[in-house]
DNA sequence: TATTATCCTATCGATTTAGTAGAGTTTGCA
DNA sequence: TGCAAACTCTACTAAATCGATAGGATAATA
């Protein structure tokens, strides 16, 4: 299951990117708009600032906002920052790899290879969406 | 991620289904050959006997044993005994749905249309992955 | 310099995870 | 009948994670 920190997250970004313009946004703001603990989303903010993904400005008229190359970022690149990991065993992660202690055999592992299968499959969705689809299709 | 619960369950169906005689596998067995705490698999084992997968004996000759059924029963249906939900948020749960009270409107939100998407591509491969998959592919 | 808003560290209660302990119950067999 | 084998059940625990909160530090603006 989706933590909540990366699902405000996701929509946290969704809502940046609704906005053409790249100006600030306050944490408050945000958090309204989003029915989301307003410290709590602020260090996930911070953490996909730290991650590249988003700008912040300091003082009056301070805020977040979206880099640009941000709005086409797959959604995988996001998720890999707030969730971890996007396989369900680590014996199956690209980014995060990790062999089994109780497996000998991993060609040969029935959970490993199912694993793969899903693996391959949430990828292709969430390594072709981005922001900008969001946008597109209205999604808030 | 998953479970280790669920792996293990995973991994001992499995072995029981290499078996083409049902006859009673002792925990102990299961345990060493697939390198799980013994008495953690005996509360998995448990959990899949009262979902009605797993037949079992007690006393001398006794061990838990695979219901013809089971063999092909979707290891979607194994998955949701053990671990839970398969959708990745409650609101796009066929069988555990839960509305979230942030969000007002679902046919708008990002996160819920993306993770329909993920949600149906994990279940048609969970939905056609059986136990008797696992043994015609070789895999333990 | 006062205000605004992010940055950072630390803490906390609740829940889940991965087990462990140990007694109870049923079955097979001598 | 009685013993041993093996599942059944309840309870407990240490550690980790989650979702959140508190409060001060830092930086930008006016």
């Amino acid at each position: 299951m989706l933590s909540r920190k990366t699902k405000y997250g996701f929509k946290a970004l969704s809502f940046l990117a609704r906005r053409e313009d790249n100006e600030p946004v306050q944490i408050e703001v945000i958090s309204k708009a989003e029915n989301i603990s307003q410290k709590f989303l602020e260090s996930i903010l911070l953490t996909l600032k730290k991650a590249g993904y988003l700008g912040a400005k300091k003082g009056k008229g301070g805020g977040y906002y979206l880099l640009e190359k941000s709005r086409n970022t797959p959604i995988a690149a996001f998720y890999r920052v707030l969730e971890g990991p996007i396989a369900m065993v680590p014996c199956v992660s690209l980014n995060f790899y990790e062999k089994c202690e109780d497996c000998p055999d991993e060609d040969l592992c029935s959970v490993h290879n199912l694993m793969i299968q899903v693996r391959d499959n949430t990828l292709s969705i969430m390594e072709n969406t981005s922001l900008s689809d969001f946008v597109k299709n209205q999604l808030t």
